[in-house]
RNA sequence: GGCCUCAUCGUCUAAUGGUUAGGACAGCUCGCUUUCAAUGAGCAAAUACGAGUUCGAUUCUCGUUGGGGCUACCA
């Protein structure tokens, strides 16, 4: 049987850093096992849908490299289409479907319609709390007379749906993550499966769903365990096959609440803009609550395909702390190539005005290994670059080495501009001028720093920078003389 | 309150009925070095608590405590 896994959001908005990981994991075991994955879009509250959230999850979910193989996909013009023979796989469009398995389960008695108004459940609601008792619907309408319930229908009244749990025994499954749990049936509601506007609840919907478009594997966040009895008692009124389940751990804030907004970033697509590599959001979102065991800490996409397993995922909910992030986010940053570097940091430094679309490619490599090193997200780029294109203020004071003096820079760094100055173009490279100029201090017994810091803060304009030569090669000859005869006149 | 669930360094985690409880991030120290970064060496840091089973429990069982989730005509 092939292996078919899906990833369910409710389009309220961006996609979540932890519905990320659930669409990974979920991805991972399709791909492992030569199945599918699909996505598919929970809208059945359409008071909480919000516009172009669909767009936005499928576009997240593209950038970290998660692309479905069954689904809803963005067509060239922006529209949405569907792709996969077991749609449509936006539950808005599938009302008609769930309307006849709610109508199967009421002429099998395994539901029943409820007229209780919101007052009443209110009302029971305080009351119950009020009183410390078991919350949860008393099954007012469940037994009412088959006459009453027409006459209800037929002047009209607001009703909805309720499947009818069992009152005895126990659900028990065996939940991939968590091993076997188990329920009592006589402390689970009556949940409501279709609510008074007829659209369905996600519990019906999402029982239907699996089933039809046969999920093999559901895996879902752990904020659904206690409502998994009521949807196995669903499959099994319906006569179907139980989906294998497993239950993630949730992500959670340094404080170790169920991670949230006000606490930092949980949207996808602002760890995109803050210059985050998909890579590295992949890697780090895959090892939170996952481990393959191994002392290796990075993993691309396919061999976390191959390394993936439900035994190797913890029970406890993990922390999502953006320190180890950071770390991930640098060591991919300096694994790309120059060609993968400046691909995708042009955007960024052309919104900046640095640089334009046409600026010579080998060049901008160049500068930008000045700072691949030295940059945690790709967000700092135009920022650490900046000094390359125009010299920032600075005070002469600066250009004096703290075991220097402001009189030896002084009568140094003229004679270093005048040496320099021999140097040709076709030498201007940091190579050359690393030899050159090395000779040049120990032909005239200097240490290092006497003239090494002056000139790089007189190239830089800054006192931490990259290296003299790495930036004088960058510069040019040109550039470079020009800001050495600024700093000479700083000097005076 | 009820139901469910979880518990190893600050954080992510490894391990197993017998280990000096391992690694990574962060922190600290030292080295390299013209600065920053990178890097090398090192330091510090954990089995929540209490019983039981056992020759031996971090590991198995029970309890306590603490955390989290659910308790909607939201998902």
């Amino acid at each position: 049987m092939t292996v078919r896994t899906r990833f369910a959001p409710s389009p309220t908005g961006f996609l979540h850093v932890g519905g990320l990981r659930t669409a990974l994991y979920a991805y991972l075991v399709a791909k492992q096992n030569g199945g599918k994955f699909v996505l598919r879009i929970e809208d059945t509250d359409q008071k909480r849908t919000v516009e172009g959230a669909i767009e936005g999850i499928i576009k997240s979910l593209a950038w970290a490299g998660i692309i479905p193989d069954e689904g809803p996909e963005i067509g060239e013009n922006g529209e949405i289409f569907q792709v996969g023979d077991k749609g449509p796989y936006i539950q808005s469009q599938r009302l008609n479907i769930y309307a006849k398995y709610a109508q199967e389960l009421l002429e099998k008695g395994h539901a029943y319609y409820c007229f209780c108004t919101s007052e009443r459940l209110e009302d029971l609601r305080n009351y119950q709390q009020k009183n410390k008792l078991p919350s949860g619907y008393d099954r007012h309408c469940r037994e009412l007379d088959q006459s009453e319930v027409k006459s209800k229908i037929d002047s009209g009244e607001a009703k909805v749906m309720r499947m009818k749990m069992p009152t005895e025994g126990e659900t028990v499954f065996n939940d991939l993550i968590h091993g076997e749990v188990s329920f009592k049936n006589e402390l689970i509601d009556d949940q409501v499966i279709v609510k008074a506007d007829g659209f369905p609840t996600y519990h019906l919907a999402m029982v239907i769903d699996d089933h039809l478009m046969e999920i093999t594997h559901v895996i879902r966040g752990e904020e659904w365990l206690s409502s998994t009895p009521k949807h196995i008692q669903l499959f099994k009124y319906f006569g179907w096959e139980v989906p294998k389940i497993a239950h993630l751990s949730l992500l959670l804030n340094a404080d170790k609440s169920k991670l949230s907004k006000r606490q930092g970033d949980v949207a996808v697509e602002d760890y995109a803009k803050k210059g985050y590599l998909p890579q590295a959001m992949v890697n780090f979102v895959a090892f939170l609550g996952w481990n393959p065991g191994t002392e290796q800490e990075l993993y691309s996409m396919d061999e976390l395909i191959k390394a993936f397993s439900f035994e190797k995922i913890n029970k406890s909910g993990a922390v999502f702390n953006l320190e180890k992030l950071d770390w991930y986010n640098q060591q991919y940053i300096r694994s790309l190539s120059f060609e993968d570097l400046v691909n995708v940091s042009l955007p960024s430094l052309i919104e900046a005005k640095l640089v334009d679309k046409n600026v010579d490619k080998v060049w901008l490599a160049k500068a930008l290994s000045l700072e691949k090193d030295r940059i945690i997200t790709l967000a700092q780029l135009p920022e650490a670059l900046n000094f390359i294109f125009t010299l920032p203020e600075y005070d002469g004071q600066i250009l004096v080495w703290k075991k220097s003096s402001f009189e030896e820079v002084k009568n140094i760094l003229p004679r270093l501009v005048e040496y320099m100055n021999t140097i040709s173009v076709q030498d201007w490279n940091k190579e050359k001028l690393q030899t050159m100029m090395g000779e040049w201090v120990g032909e005239n017994s200097f240490a290092n720093g006497i003239v090494l810091w002056p000139l790089r803060v007189a190239l830089s304009g800054q006192q931490n920078s990259p290296g003299p030569f790495e930036i004088a090669e960058v510069l040019g000859k040109d550039e470079s003389l020009k800001r050495l005869n600024t700093a000479l006149s700083k000097l005076k």
